[in-house]
DNA sequence: ATGAAAGCGCTAACAG
DNA sequence: CTGTTAGCGCTTTCAT
């Protein structure tokens, strides 16, 4: 492997020049930094990027910690931060918490110990969360989907508590009152909020909050699954499901399907994400779709800005979901006439 | 941050014995032992990973380069990687080729520059691949989904040939003989295996290959649909389509829909890969499905298994596909009785 | 069984 | 504008 010296030496300067020239931040004469640069490109030199993190005390690599790179609501996030990563000439690290509270805190210290020059993550709770480990050693951190309340973090969510609103106010409408709900713990601030929606929705026409139409587990498609099932085993079913999330919607799908009923005619659903099977299935599937590799950008960007400075003004972030209205709720505001 | 030296100050022992024991390499006293252990217990401390990494001159960190970490094949891989990984006490840098060669040279350079343990490759073709300047660096290396021929490397596909044999013979059983074929470039091992197959079936069956059913470009959605439009612009259109991969598949589809014509009544259509919406959409798709999350995870033994002993033989797996055979083929074989 | 000391490849004062 | 020098935190001889 060649190193700095080499090409020092091939250059017949110091090391310092070699890296003054490489890092641009200080003056060098343009003759020297020919020959430098020269001398790099004839021998092929690549940094050692483990070295100058050890001399800086920062590597050039980005932590990212998300719940599961299976959801394709992360996965568009995670390309978008890599995107922006890229660009800076980062490199980032991926980790999967699978909503595990110890996971995550092992894998905040596993980027302590990366020295990583910051982290963006999907906090798996609200309080006591691990970022303030990250906050202690000063390495910049944003939160993105879900927010935090131990400490101020930059921060890039969506508009949940509006957006299910919506949903849940679109169902409203179109005669639905008995309305289950699906969702994943109130740690997770997401969830919370969409929940928060949804209760606004009722208060708002009126209606009573009925809390044994609301499930709440991991938002996972096979707790999606069986919470389905604890709701269409009540004695009055719900008319229509509203799921926390893509996964658990795709749950409660396959206990509908499983149980002979269809969408929407014996039951409505909305959810959120506009994955490709929303509108690929019979019916297509009423969703809010959350702007996934925009919160991923701007999470990235906000990082980078952190890094620049880390004294900066924390920001926080929401950008609007937007609502795609299609076929699977059904008015039944006929039956109530 | 606190450093080995801090632990070995407070322990009263030398920062070697503090190495010694956490590496667990050499023989401690079993008394020092625990003293150095409650130390690093007291101060909570974390070794630098950078700094070791410098020493002995390889990071704890596995490079794993994909095209796209949001075509849903590559993420069950990149989650079967990590999960090994992380037993293993391994990092992941994740990073997406985009199916361009110079991007996947640049990343390689980055996997050289941060001196990764290994890396998990799906090379964007088959010869003068960037994999051999990992061999020159004497870096860990195996290819997943696809092969490559500059050099011998572990390996980890599926049954291509067979797979891609079998679903266009259940194709011409149903009476199809125009077939129109959607691929990615045969510069990449999998699409020219794919291919191989879609010919074997043809030949087998006394059929003649028509080379202009067969359309070949990047793997994406948006050129599957573009394809699939040529192929439905042809004055005899063929009566089936064969998508080589699942994100040309959802292309064909789009193409399909988009002319108002429906499958499997007026075009049939078989791919790869069980993604949720080949089942959930009516009808529900014809596939072979590969083991996804068993290639990642076999190609992840194959590197921790080389990164132990770098002389070891290697290794070539194929792994079997499934066949799911669903709703998307309509027999034509009486319409020509 | 343990300690002392050297050095991995780089950056950053400090001189000049 | 450029060279000298001193580490960053760890592992690894080499002694003892």
């Amino acid at each position: 492997m060649i190193t700095i010296e080499d090409v020092a030496n091939f250059a017949g300067v110091s090391q310092s020049t070699v890296s003054r020239v490489l890092n641009k931040k200080e003056y060098v004469k343009e003759a020297t930094r020919e020959k430098v640069l020269k001398a790099v490109e004839e021998l092929g030199y690549k940094p050692s990027r483990l070295a100058r993190g050890l001399r800086i005390n920062s590597s050039q690599i980005l932590g990212l910690i998300i719940s599961d790179i299976q959801n394709p609501f992360f996965t568009s996030l995670v390309r978008a931060v890599e995107d922006v990563a890229y660009q800076n000439n980062y490199a980032i690290i991926l980790c999967n918490t699978d909503e595990d509270p110890e996971k995550e805190e092992l894998l905040v210290e596993l980027m302590l110990s990366e020295r990583v020059a910051g982290v963006i993550i999907t906090p798996t709770r609200e309080y006591e969360c691990p970022i303030l480990k990250l906050h202690e050693m000063k390495v910049p951190v944003v939160c993105v989907d879900r927010r935090v309340f131990d400490c101020e973090t930059d921060t890039v969510i969506s508009d949940n508590v509006e957006s299910s609103f919506k949903l849940v106010k679109h169902l409203i409408e179109h005669g639905h009152e008995k309305i289950g709900a699906l969702f994943g713990s109130s740690k997770i601030t997401s969830f919370r909020e969409r929940l928060e929606g949804y209760r606004k929705a009722f208060i708002s026409s009126g209606l009573q909050v009925r809390n044994d139409f609301v499930k709440q587990s991991t938002p996972k498609e096979g707790e999606g699954y069986s919470l389905a099932n604890e709701l269409l085993d009540l004695p009055q079913p719900p008319t229509a499901i509203f799921a926390g999330n893509n996964l658990m919607a795709l749950g409660a799908i396959h206990a509908i399907k499983d149980r002979g009923l269809s969408i929407p005619s014996d039951i409505s659903l909305v959810s959120f994400d506009d994955q490709e099977w929303t509108q690929l299935m019979t019916p297509k599937i009423t969703v809010a779709t959350q702007p996934k590799y925009e919160m991923g950008k701007k999470a990235a960007e906000l990082l980078m800005r952190r890094i620049e400075d880390y004294q900066c003004s924390v920001k926080h972030i929401t950008l609007k979901s937007k609502l795609l209205f299609r076929e699977s709720v059904k008015s039944i505001v006929s039956e109530n006439l």
